[in-house]
DNA sequence: GGCAAAAACCGAAACGTTTGCAATTCACGA
DNA sequence: TCGTGAATTGCAAACGTTTCGGTTTTTGCC
């Protein structure tokens, strides 16, 4: 491999001189520059990063961890996390950085903090920690800059990306107690979630703003996942059998719901109408077709990405982005009295 | 940061000891060994990996190439290479690797061998390539072991990790046949894409055993989209309208074209029957289930990466590894004669 | 032609590790 | 007590780059 000496050597110059030359530096002049580059060009001359970052003692690498990957992921988590990915991927590659993931599982647990010293990481994006994670917090106290999507996070070299749940949430249940109904179950997500936590809350701001009182036991968790939710929504129905709307924390449950519902005989939305939330492409295929909160994670992506460089040049001073959902009510929410009975 | 040199010095010995005593070599005493590992502890050390690669000429970095990863890739295909990555990360961490993953996109576009060159890549996995591309090739020709993931390849340091499309898309189309199909047309992915081709021939091959002429017009590329994949059907529809069975090469057109049949009228499988690829978790959900082959993208991404460290360790001879599918009857592809008019 | 300033260039050290080779220490039997 | 071989240790070079400080060359001007 072509090294900075072999193209020296062609040259007849200095070390010294290839690197300015080759890094563009103004000390430089044009006519060697372009030697420079030719015989770079010739030897198939590739900077070794090793050497380069050991001796500036720097990197232009963003670490992204992603937390709690394992197997069984369900398939919207994958692609919502893929989403975000892309959009880290895309904006980190017009802003010059590269990027090391890191998709943790129980077979490759790190140190996050030790990684990034090793390799003088530039920053840390991370995702699905929850509060009081230690490795969160060691992040968060490092001197890394670290951006935390889907769940705050401050401090002088912190920041996050996140949507407003509490709205949204509070939007979609209001629609559903506009269009009728008096009883809303709620099929929420991961218990100790930090969205969890704050849809949670704009599901009970909505009810009480209309007026209802809360009941705890309409609200069950169900992890995101479309079969537990179903069968969380059949106890819950049998307990509850005046349920008449469904506000799920995800499509997948939601479509896990109206499965249930279509098997007991119930119809949607005539009997029960139901809520999503994620925006999942299919919802716009499945009839009826399903009421949800759209989010934009590849947006998140770039959104964190753009944070994380500022914090890095130290630009900005909020820390704090909200990136805009889009309410969208469909088929499964709606009310169409005249078919009620 | 602590360097083996304040290690050294703590210690008292020289750095020599220290790094044959963190790197577990036999020529270091026990009670040595301790001490070094105490003070290292104790200085919260962490291994350069710049230096340490700089030097060893060497790293366990896997680079693992996704291409053609625009904003708008589809749910289904986000989901799978996610699932895909998943895998790829879980047996990186057993085997030891390191994951250097570059979705491909427009902002981000590099020389893949001048980046495997530039760090000392053990391996390359690779997606999303077609036949004669540039840098495949280039990458296949290269030194450095490469493994390509969903299209073949072969060679010294080469191998591939493919599901037998042509058996599958046989068996999905020859039930579709065996229930009383007499016109399935075939809604295709990519036109270049190597699976499109494969599934493609399948196709074929279970029309001519089946005695059944291979009509081109019944032939249609939607590329993966559901949208496309509804719109391309009812041009498909107008102008055959004696189509009783449609054989989709993903489970997302599979969805889009059941929604056209809904709009237009025709009773899923009563007047058509659908059979989908893929294996989305949503097939089960949708009203009538669907029918088609399920692939596993985590068990391709370990097959991969354990494929990849053989040929690393220059072990296996047999370089392509077949992951096996499932055919998933169900109540999309059933013929349910009574209901038939 | 001579001079100063600007432009272009170079030597050598440094980054933190690994490793070949040589030096030292040790145990143990003669 | 000495010699032998094995076990343990240290020196110094090397990996390929960047950069500080200094040197040489060129340029422009009187």
């Amino acid at each position: 491999m072509a090294t900075l000496k072999q193209i020296a050597e062609a040259c007849g110059m200095s070390v010294t001189q290839v690197s300015r030359a080759l890094n563009g530096h103004s000390d430089v002049s044009e006519s060697t520059k372009q030697r420079v580059q030719d015989a770079a060009e010739a030897l198939g001359y590739v900077k070794n990063i090793y050497a380069a970052n050991l001796v500036s003692q720097t990197s232009n690498q963003i670490m992204v961890i992603i937390e709690g990957m394992e197997k069984d992921t369900n398939e919207a988590v994958s692609s919502n996390i893929f989403k975000l990915l892309q959009g880290i991927s895309s904006a980190a590659g017009k802003l010059g950085f590269e990027l090391v993931i890191h998709l943790k599982n129980r077979h490759n647990a790190i140190d996050y903090v030790d990684f990034c010293r090793s390799r003088y990481a530039s920053g840390v994006i991370v995702y699905g920690f929850n509060f009081g994670d230690k490795q969160f917090l060691a992040l968060q106290d490092s001197s890394f800059p670290c951006v935390a999507v889907d769940i705050l996070s401050e401090g002088k070299t912190n920041g996050c990306v996140v949507v407003n749940n509490v709205y949204y949430s509070q939007a979609a249940v209001s629609q559903l107690l506009d269009v009728g109904c008096k009883c809303v179950a709620c099929i929420a997500g991961f218990e100790h979630a930090y969205v969890t936590v704050e849809r949670l809350s704009g599901y009970a701001i909505a009810l009480q703003s209309h007026g209802v009182e809360v009941e705890h036991g309409l609200i069950r968790y169900a992890d995101f996942d479309a079969e537990k939710a179903k069968g969380t929504l059949a106890e819950l129905l049998e307990a509850h059998p005046k349920i008449d709307g469904v506000f799920c924390m995800s499509d997948q449950m939601a479509l896990g719901c109206m499965e249930l519902l279509h098997e007991v005989g119930l119809r949607v939305p005539q009997d029960v109408r139901v809520f999503g939330f994620d925006g999942m492409y299919l919802g716009r295929f499945v009839s009826p077709t399903l009421s949800t909160v759209e989010q934009d994670f590849y947006e998140k992506g770039t959104a964190a990405v753009r944070l994380l460089a500022d914090i890095i040049h130290q630009k900005r001073k909020e820390r704090t982005v909200v990136v805009p959902c889009k309410l969208c009510v469909r088929e499964s929410s709606t009310a169409k009295k005249d078919e009620k009975q």
